[in-house]
DNA sequence: AATAGAACCGGTAACGTTACCGGAACCGTT
DNA sequence: AACGGTTCCGGTAACGTTACCGGTTCTATT
């Protein structure tokens, strides 16, 4: 009783063959009732659970995906939330590993996972990462791997993202209807899809308004509070500042407020602010953030959708690029013009 | 070059047995120096990695840590973060279950995780949790289990906490202090530990200056903003309302904010609030509110260490209670007296 | 020159499971 | 009575690895 129970020790007892008992336990057709209940009855009472690592070891495949993530801020949890609900309906354990937007726990994670622990991977690649050769390896493996959230142009797998150039786009038209004139933007780092897409609908929309994008109004910085805080301080410091700043996501936003109420000036009478993810905080704030909210649980369902397709489907799916729409949410931080007819929630 | 390759693939490449490779690659005595270079170079050149799956299913240990949260929140996640970098550095790899404090879930998670496929658990329960057998389940097959942040007594395994208890002492002085008279608690669910804890803390304070814990004062609630906004709301109804309130979560708090700023009330001058996490988002509240610390990092490490030592030193440590100290951050929401020589940020 | 011990290596079994093949027993048909 | 087909079952090999035992060869000692 001290060890778990094999099907041999149910052969044993039962006195039929180890063969025997493995085909009663999944319903395999050449058995007999009686013996097959039998066995059933048997593994009840002994608590029998079939060793997943012998039968991974068998059948080459262990039922469980590697999810490989940057951190675990709120939009990726929420996300892996919506993986994790479908990848257990369909029989998957999943296995998450955070990469600390390192580009060395990055590969060190890839590296232990991908040593026939996982049947493939769902990514959302580090900020610090350049290079892709790390996840290259998977597909010369020829496991499944599908990208989520941040995906890359370097990387020929399939993916789930939203449609962040519409989300900045969305974003900065609504602070040109508010009259806005210099609008500027804190873009992330600048080898991150999401941010250059982001920064590519702020440019569009002013394009649309025949604004022309000004340099000094583009600002590449960490993806991070602090970062965020100091580039803002640089901005109000310009001789013609800027009077609205669309951070590319919430912390961001909160770093350039805290600067911007440091500085006296006020939202968004003085300077109006949009974010991006709309996680709870902003709302709460004074004056609450404008935010592109993004459909982030949804997002996370489609991944592991898509992940399983791609397993089943042994087709090629590298093209796959399911595109989610984000939706912009207006709050006190941008609305100078009282209005009747726009978004608002 | 399609599957990956094994030592049988080195072995035959190089005409010696499989033994020999194995001893080679592991460093065991008993192997000739050029062969083991032998075995070395080719391994690197066919990016030779052992099948950990295999290499489990023979000593009958993964080197994989389960680790089971209620959910993916500011505190737990950073709590993760130690607990990863522990494992990590100790070459354990760990598998991160959510519960989404559902005790169904619960049990499917440990279920899953404890069919061969982890050495041990690092648990936190589930706020739904009254029953523990399935918990029990795992130290019956005698696998090590550490429990951390939410422990309970129920469960004879060694844990990791915070001084749950002192944190509400600290939190309730500091508003009696502050001179509040009727110190209402948004206490969470009843069957949790920490939430009784952080009472008895609450209740001490109260004794040591001589006040009388009023029923009435004392709500119970779910975890979770929605429900302590309804039940500050009645609170704020009462015939004789409370001057102050001490929620036992940063959510919880959020929750009685938006109550109390609806009903038109200031803090701290009409009413006191402290909460309990200090999450980031409350020092960015207007007013910043008060809340009690925790070393949520510190706990993570310190929890995998503490599993680590229960997996060598095969000796009974169920009796360990390790206990990390809180520390009160005090805000507007709360300070009333501009103190010069209390606790402050 | 005989022998004992290193030093090195190979074969076998085992971890727990399933896939595959072959065989025994039974039945009904010609 | 012989044949063919079900129905049910057991044996063997394999997945990739290591533990264990035993066997060569070589060197050094007597």
């Amino acid at each position: 009783m001290n060890k778990p129970p094999t099907i041999k020790d149910i052969a044993r007892q039962l006195n039929v063959s180890i063969s025997t008992v493995s085909r009663a336990m999944r319903n395999a057709p050449d058995v007999n009732v009686e013996t097959r209940q039998a066995v059933m009855a048997l593994s009840q009472k002994l608590n029998y659970q079939p060793n997943r690592l012998a039968l991974s070891l068998r059948q080459r495949q262990t039922h469980t995906i590697g999810v490989i993530v940057p951190n675990l801020d709120y939009m990726l949890s929420t996300m892996i939330k919506g993986i994790d609900e479908v990848a257990l309906e369909a029989g998957y354990t999943v296995m998450v590993c955070q990469s600390n937007e390192s580009f060395g726990r990055e590969i060190v994670n890839t590296r232990r996972l991908l040593d026939s622990l996982v049947d493939g991977f769902i990514i959302s690649v580090s900020s610090e990462t350049k290079v892709f050769d790390h996840f290259r390896k998977i597909q010369e493996n020829q496991m499944p791997m599908v990208v989520f959230d941040r995906t890359t142009p370097f990387l020929k797998a399939p993916g789930v993202r939203i449609d962040n150039e519409d989300g900045g786009f969305q974003a900065t038209e609504h602070l040109i209807e508010q009259g806005y004139k210099r609008i500027a933007i804190l873009a992330g780092p600048k080898n991150l899809g999401i941010s250059n897409q982001r920064l590519e609908g702020y440019c569009k929309a002013l394009k649309k308004y025949k604004m022309k994008p000004v340099n000094d109004l583009i600002i590449y910085c960490d993806f991070n509070q602090d970062y965020a805080y100091l580039a803002t301080q640089e901005l109000l410091n310009m001789k013609k500042r800027p009077d609205a700043i669309f951070t590319i996501s919430d912390r961001m936003a909160i770093g350039a407020m805290l600067a911007i109420k440091e500085k006296g000036l006020r939202m968004p009478q003085d300077i109006g602010l949009v974010g991006f993810n709309n996680e709870p905080v902003v709302s709460l704030l004074t004056p609450g953030i404008s935010s592109v909210d993004q459909p982030a649980f949804e997002l996370g369902k489609a991944a592991a959708k898509l992940f399983i397709e791609t397993m089943h489907n042994n087709g090629d799916m590298s093209g796959v690029d399911e595109v989610l729409k984000p939706k912009l949410i207006v709050r006190e931080s941008s609305l100078r013009i009282p209005i009747k007819n726009t978004r608002k929630k």
